[in-house]
DNA sequence: AGCACGCCGACT
DNA sequence: GTCGGCGTGCTC
């Protein structure tokens, strides 16, 4: 039988684009299984690996075995790998990498070289002169008692140390062995104790009563409870550990150690609430996704509800509708949404059968919210965009709550979205997958346009709140006073507020004092010597910042050009907006959020606890004002400038200005008194913000589609960027040309797909350098995804290859969010 | 990624 | 003439 299992398939986390073949040890046989990890030899070293079958034959000769079998239990099955692998060569992405981003980090082990003294080491140590570099290893060593060979070299960098440590190696006065390191995440153990069943004879209870009182409470606390952890008990009483010992010596109760999950949720109470009543356009809603979900085939929607219209609870039905018939649902959300609020709401409904995934969560934390999701103790799961891996494994719908929101493009090593993940998981499983915004992005409102997904429309807001009028200021033709960012007409607004006892909230979208830093003599602006952008203000810091590189500078007093002392500080930031609000309204409490605000860990809760319970009048903030904020007393909302998102040089800048200022003005009227937003801007007759003022997304959907179809953008084409970057600006720009050409060369001389595909550069990125590494790229578009995947990895797969040089590092985005 | 192998410059 | 630098290639 275990003839069948001779050989294994093995991924590994490396970027090598294939998997490697092991034998199997015939005492191993018997537990190996797609899904666990294994310790495989690989080049005199010992890896983790991941089993991804079993092959009958094999053509190789040199086979090494495996080692040891590292899991009790798979950790991902068949048809998660079957996601996995899709996921893999869709973003062009090595197998073992994209199961190790997939699956809870550091529960991976692998060796290492450790060094110790051997006796002649430890005694050479005493004869040695302290100076030399030898004695300083040896040093070293002996004080650490515990290094491995990669540590001591990067302590004593360079050539000389690894001619020294071979020498100390081969006299003998060191020795190196293979170690294995162990994994960094486990399972947390406690002691758990447990009544035993049989009641104490009365002679025994009298003895504990007059003579051991610490063993006597304990006893009682436990016929209660019947099991308390150690830790429970140790904080009622300090002798805890003692007593218990005790108590088990009677025979009255037993110690087991056992798994505990460390849990992300807070332990307050939440009320429990139940369904409220749906809206006609909610109830028509809820009725397709179940209609969809009892169909047991793949259904994807799309509900079109503006902002207050009640989707959270068109989700919150739906999923009890997963729960009744046995499923499980995923909730992804973006990560600045996934708020203590949204939590409770969920917990409110569902107790706390819910796991909670996101990137505030310690490792271990993280891991065993991993397990419970994977063992099926709970059947909710509520994450950030990484959240699309869990290992649900009986999933029949996912909701993706703003689906048009840019952070579930993650823009590092694996380049995923998880939007489109979650409709690609939801057809793998023939479940349902549900986005939802009010504000969908063009892709996913022209898959609804084109009957790939279902329509839902929420056109309506709950309750008697009503969407608000939207005014606009034109900023050319407003008088404001020169350094003032307020026009009259907000000014006038946030006091008529202020008067009435309304909360504000004023958007802008970019942080800092001052974006530019300028000499009025000679035109100098202070910019980022590792990165091509200019230098921020920040007032708080006194310095000029970088918001690349974190690079900075005290705030300069004198040109370094010219030398001339009239800097001047050009530009609005929020801090500047700050403290022209604290100076325009000094009777009212404002409060700053964005990310130099929130760093602390809680802050950003606790700065929407104070605007909750309404000890703000005014928040002024970034982004994160624009997202989810769901407080009934917000009166009016004021966008400072309409202007940075709408003149940012990419082809989505339309949509994401229209996006921003529907949702921001969302945040107003959502309760019983009427809202009001103001937005200034220079350009107050451009489409997006004319739209957005009529709350108007179909007329901004026409118009915006009309001109992507005539530039041929998405959701026309699909986008490709290669993106080439090196420390070195004339092999980057080298390398960029290079492929440039090999793209050309391919088109011509496969002719037959030129047609469908474009290639736009090579050229310098719109931030030609940022951490000192210089950027180039290519933008290649295609009509017929499968066509333009198969030509950019035929390109790309060649050139890397036949690298110019290691430290040009070329990278290619799949369906890139921004072109920067 | 890491680690070994191999080809060119600065030293005995 | 050697040592040792880093670029190139392979890993079951």
């Amino acid at each position: 039988m275990s003839k069948e299992k001779a050989y294994t398939e093995v991924a590994i986390s490396l970027p090598v684009d294939r998997s490697f073949l092991y034998s199997i040890p015939e005492r191993l046989g018997a537990s190996i299984e797609v899904g666990k990890r294994v310790l495989v030899p690989f080049r005199g070293r010992r890896v983790t690996g991941y089993v991804l079958g079993f092959p009958r034959t094999v053509e190789l000769t040199e086979i090494k075995e495996i080692i040891d079998i590292l899991d009790e239990e798979s950790l991902f099955s068949k048809n998660l790998l079957r996601f996995f692998s899709w996921v893999a060569d869709y973003y062009f992405f090595p197998l073992g990498e994209v199961l190790k981003t997939a699956l809870p980090g550091g529960i991976n082990i692998e060796s290492y070289q450790q060094i110790s003294l051997t006796q002649k080491g430890k005694e050479a140590r005493e004869t040695l002169d302290s100076k030399c570099l030898r004695a300083r290893i040896l040093d070293r060593i002996a004080e650490a008692n515990r290094s491995s060979l990669r540590q001591i070299l990067k302590r004593f960098s360079g050539k000389e140390a690894h001619h020294s440590l071979y020498c100390l190696k081969s006299e003998g006065l060191i020795s190196l062995d293979l170690r294995l390191s162990s994994p960094k995440t486990r399972p947390k153990m406690e002691t758990v104790a447990i009544l035993r069943e049989e009641d104490p004879a009365p002679v025994v209870i009298r003895e504990m009563k007059e003579r051991a009182p610490g063993q006597w409470r304990l006893y009682q606390m436990l016929k209660e409870q019947k099991r308390m952890s150690l830790s429970q008990l140790t904080r009622e009483l300090r002798s805890a550990t003692s007593c218990l010992k005790r108590l088990e010596q009677r025979g009255l109760v037993s110690l087991v150690t056992q798994e505990a999950y460390r849990s992300p949720l807070f332990e307050q109470e939440v009320n429990r609430d139940s369904p409220h009543h749906l809206t006609h356009h909610q109830r028509k809603a809820l009725e397709q996704i179940c209609q969809g979900l009892r169909s047991q085939n793949f259904s994807p929607f799309l509900i079109y509800g503006i902002t207050g219209s009640g989707k959270t609870e068109v989700y919150l039905q739906a999923i009890t509708e997963v729960l009744s018939s046995g499923g499980e649902a995923l909730v992804l959300v973006p990560e600045i949404s996934l708020t203590p609020q949204l939590i409770s709401r969920f917990r409110a409904r569902f107790g706390d059968g819910i796991a909670v995934l996101h990137s505030g969560l310690s490792e271990g934390e993280r891991y065993d919210e991993w397990r419970r999701i994977k063992r099926g103790e709970v059947k909710i799961t509520i994450g950030a965009r990484s959240a699309i891996f869990a290992p649900l494994e009986n999933l029949r719908m996912i909701i993706v709550d703003e689906e048009h929101d840019n952070s579930y493009k993650q823009e590092e090593r694996l380049k995923y979205n998880a939007r489109d993940l979650a409709v690609l998981r939801a057809k793998l499983s023939r479940g349902v997958a549900v986005l939802g915004s009010a504000t969908p992005s063009l892709e996913s409102y022209h898959n609804a346009v084109k009957g790939r997904f279902k329509l839902l429309k929420l056109p309506e807001r709950i309750g008697e709140s009503t969407l608000p009028p939207v005014e606009l200021v034109d900023l050319k033709e407003d008088k404001r006073k020169r350094g003032e960012s307020i026009s009259p007409r907000l000014r006038e607004a946030i006091n008529a507020n202020l008067a009435s006892g309304g909360q504000a909230i004023l958007f802008l979208n970019r942080r800092g004092f001052a974006p530019f830093v300028l000499c009025r003599e000679c035109g100098y602006v202070f910019t980022c010597p590792n990165c091509s952008v200019s230098l921020i203000y920040h007032s708080r810091e006194r310095e000029l910042i970088c918001h690349y590189c974190n690079y900075s500078l005290p705030a300069p007093t004198f040109c370094p050009n010219c030398k001339g002392v009239q800097v001047e500080l050009l530009g609005l930031g929020t801090e500047r907006l700050e403290e022209e609000i604290k100076r325009s309204f000094p009777e009212a409490r404002a409060t700053r959020m964005d990310r130099d605000t929130t760093t602390r860990k809680h802050a950003h809760q606790m700065i929407l606890e104070r605007f909750n319970k309404g000890e703000v009048d005014i928040l002024i903030g970034t982004q994160m004002v624009t997202k989810g904020l769901d407080y009934p007393n917000v009166t009016l909302v004021g966008v400072i400038s309409a202007d940075f998102s709408l003149n940012f040089p990419d082809f989505r800048a339309s949509e994401r200005t229209f996006q921003l200022l529907t949702q921001v003005a969302g945040r107003a009227g959502r309760g019983k008194a009427a809202g009001k937003v103001i937005i200034q801007s220079f350009n107050p007759e451009h489409y997006s913000i004319q739209f957005a003022r009529q709350h108007d997304y179909q007329s901004f959907y026409n118009q915006e589609i009309s001109q992507r179809k005539e530039l041929f953008y998405p959701p026309y084409c699909r986008l490709v960027l290669i993106k080439i970057s090196g420390n070195s600006e004339d092999r980057t720009k080298g390398m960029a040309e290079k492929l440039g050409r090999s793209f050309q060369k391919w088109l011509r001389e496969k002719s037959e797909y030129a047609q469908n595909i474009q290639v736009l550069g090579p050229a310098p990125a719109p931030r030609s350098k940022i951490r000192g590494r210089h950027r180039w790229q290519i933008l290649i578009k295609g009509k017929n995804p499968r066509y333009l995947h198969y030509y950019v990895k035929e390109v790309i797969g060649k050139s890397l290859s036949e690298n110019l040089s290691k430290e040009v590092k070329v990278e290619a985005d799949f369906d890139p969010r921004s072109m920067m």
